[in-house]
DNA sequence: CGATAAATCGACCAATTTGTCTGATTATCG
DNA sequence: CGATAATCAGACAAATTGGTCGATTTATCG
């Protein structure tokens, strides 16, 4: 019930979540989801849109989510994909309603508004806290320059 | 969100609802529901294959519904044009999570089986005792045939 | 500055969904 | 039985979505 598209930014977007603060590339992104690499800008493209993601060109570029984990709802990144379609007006508008939505409309606005809500509460900070996350997408431990016998000439 | 297929089969649904009883001619319903007359067969005829309508034909003939309408779920007419796909297996089945959904997918899961439950619960019976139905799609009034001047020769 | 590594943009193809039409089947009525 | 009114089945056209690729831009490093 949900766009292949809108998975693949889901996917994405915890991803980043994961790895918040690194600028990751479509490449390590690709890898880690499983989405179509060649699709996958797209798809980031509208995340970038919508000012949840910024991607930056060149070495050592990629995309990053622009807010913290916690700061990013499910919902944000649904409505980047494809807006929550709310119920405004009864399809067939006949003059018999005068205004209101009628029964069935109203209804399925309704479940609408419900899923709305239960995405906006959900951010992806609490989905990476749960666990279960794939291993690989622990963010590397970061080996302090310190204790690392780095080669620097 | 829901795709257009769907919202067609819940307005049919709902005016064979409000019909219950009467074989309704595609003709009919198109005019009722505003899907074109053109694609209605088709989606009638997924109602028909899950059991949630008859259609018969030659004259007279037409589309009931099965159940009264106080029996007939939204998740029923849902679950005959596209089942709602519940996530049982994470996309990216990576060694890691063994058997377990990945959080992400714990999630759009639990989405999904709220969904499912709201469907359920809502009947075409209750959205039809609601207020605010087009007057044309309230059952005609049926003249006793005692009270009417019947021409019957 | 030149090489390289990345996102971005746009054109294009493939697959799915939506919509149309025609012919076949089946029931009813006289 | 024959005419008519309806669903049904399937082929086909159009539109939308998903996916691919190559050229362009932008940043970093030496």
């Amino acid at each position: 019930m949900f766009s292949r598209t809108l998975e693949y930014a889901l996917r994405s977007a915890v991803y980043l979540g994961a790895m918040y603060g690194k600028p990751m590339t479509a490449q390590q992104i690709a890898d880690a989801t499983a989405v179509p690499l060649s699709y996958l800008p797209k798809v980031l493209q509208q995340l970038v849109r919508a000012n949840l993601v910024v991607g930056t060109r060149g070495l050592h570029g990629g995309y990053v989510l622009c807010r913290k984990p916690k700061e990013v709802s499910i919902l944000d990144v649904v409505n980047a994909i494809e807006p929550v379609c709310r119920v405004d007006q009864c399809p067939l508008h006949l003059p018999d309603h005068n205004g209101q939505l009628c029964p069935l409309h109203r209804r399925i606005d309704d479940m609408m508004k419900h899923a709305q809500e239960a995405f906006q509460k959900t951010t992806l900070g609490e989905i990476l806290a749960e666990p279960g996350l794939p291993d690989s997408w622990k963010p590397e431990v970061q080996p302090t320059p310190a204790a690392t016998p780095a080669p620097t000439p």
